[in-house]
DNA sequence: GAATATACGGAGATCGCCTCCGTTTTGGCG
DNA sequence: CGCCAAAACGGAGGCGATCTCCGTATATTC
């Protein structure tokens, strides 16, 4: 979602989906057993994510949810019941990003080539997916390991940033005292500023000033 | 205020002081003479600022106004009527901080000395000065060229960046592609990263990663 | 010690969040 | 089929936050 168009039928979409956050304020146990979904489940849940894309594109990642469900056309409670908090709704939307991610890091770990550049080419990549939605930057830093549904994309995306970051390290081309973590976070930050901008290369030009303090002296 | 004690008695304490925002949703013309405040509207007003120097420290600039107006022991119009929107309420909180970076600004141009050392030591007190409150990087942020009230802040603190920031590149010490906002949006960036981290010296570790962005290669 | 401008307060309209539970729909099975 | 239990739906309603409106109270002025 997000960058790419409203891809409504999700990857797994006859099998499981739900999975309460379980980390948040909802004290709702798992649904242990992940039978398919029924037919009508699986239809509203593919318009709530189709209405949330749309009024998170408008109103960014802090619009009204019960807003949501009235374009979706449903109940307030089938909101809910499928996606228990907000970032359950959010961790859905930036699914298929964050897999994106995870592929194009092992592409460019793979490929021969610069490390340099391929960390430059991931990072902006990240950067552009954070900017899907005015507010994603801070979801994303606020999720980031506190056990959020939400976590679970942030861990992901820096499993695949890992991979990108060492190598340049490894090429001597990243200052050893800068993290995966910092590295990530400066990126967030990046979409953060940029996602105020208009210019259409603010985030790669604010990308190449942080990334050449990363690098060492 | 904000990193300094709540002190209560503002500047013109027997002068101005309201003055709508204007620039936002609330259409009520300015209060054009400013005659002084009456004793109790005075008073009022500094128990307001107390409180939500109070509560925005425990609960982030995001706090509950009606909680500040109950903490202040007044009503919810009142605190209203003296601070129409919620950016009225912050720039009274961060007014002093702001007017005490301006000074710094000027010390730091006025003694000789390096340049580049000046810029950190500067950019350094403001992260700190953003990271008052939670939120309060994201408001400053948000509100920079939009016409709000905070705005005015974002422009003081912008003009007394300014300052520095030139001297700094005058001594060939920063890249001339780095503008004065960008500076002051990276380093305002450092302080929202920061302000999620209780490491203490996450401040400076992270701005010493941006400004080795900085300057020149 | 009025008179008047000024300021106060809090009830209440509106909106967003989220839950609860009576009703409807679906899918399997005889 | 037609029935039934499980699954899912929906929206009323409680709660808390924002912000306004206007009757009341209080300072200042003469």
């Amino acid at each position: 979602m997000a960058t790419t168009k409203p891809e409504v039928t999700e990857p797994g979409s006859g099998r499981v989906a739900v999975r309460g956050a379980d980390g948040g304020a909802h004290g709702s146990a798992d649904r242990s057993a992940d039978r398919p979904l029924r037919a009508d489940a699986r239809r509203n849940r593919a318009r709530l994510l189709e209405a949330a894309h749309a009024v998170f594109r408008e109103r960014g990642t802090d619009a009204s949810l019960d807003e949501v469900a009235r374009r979706a056309g449903v109940g307030a409670g089938t909101l809910y019941r499928h996606f228990p908090t907000r970032d359950d709704l959010v961790e859905a939307l930036v699914r298929a990003d964050v897999d994106q991610l995870a592929q194009l890091s092992r592409d460019l770990t793979a490929a021969p080539g610069d490390p340099d550049a391929a960390l430059r080419t991931w990072l902006l990549a990240f950067v552009r997916h954070a900017m899907a939605f005015r507010g994603l930057a801070e979801a994303l830093v606020a999720a980031a390991g506190s056990g959020t549904c939400l976590d679970r994309a942030c861990h992901d995306t820096e499993v695949a940033a890992a991979a990108v970051v060492e190598r340049a390290r490894a090429a001597g081309r990243l200052r050893p005292d800068a993290s995966v973590q910092d590295t990530l976070n400066l990126a967030a930050a990046v979409a953060w500023l940029a996602e105020r901008d208009d210019d259409p290369d603010a985030p790669a030009r604010l990308l190449d000033l942080v990334l050449d303090g990363l690098r060492p002296s």
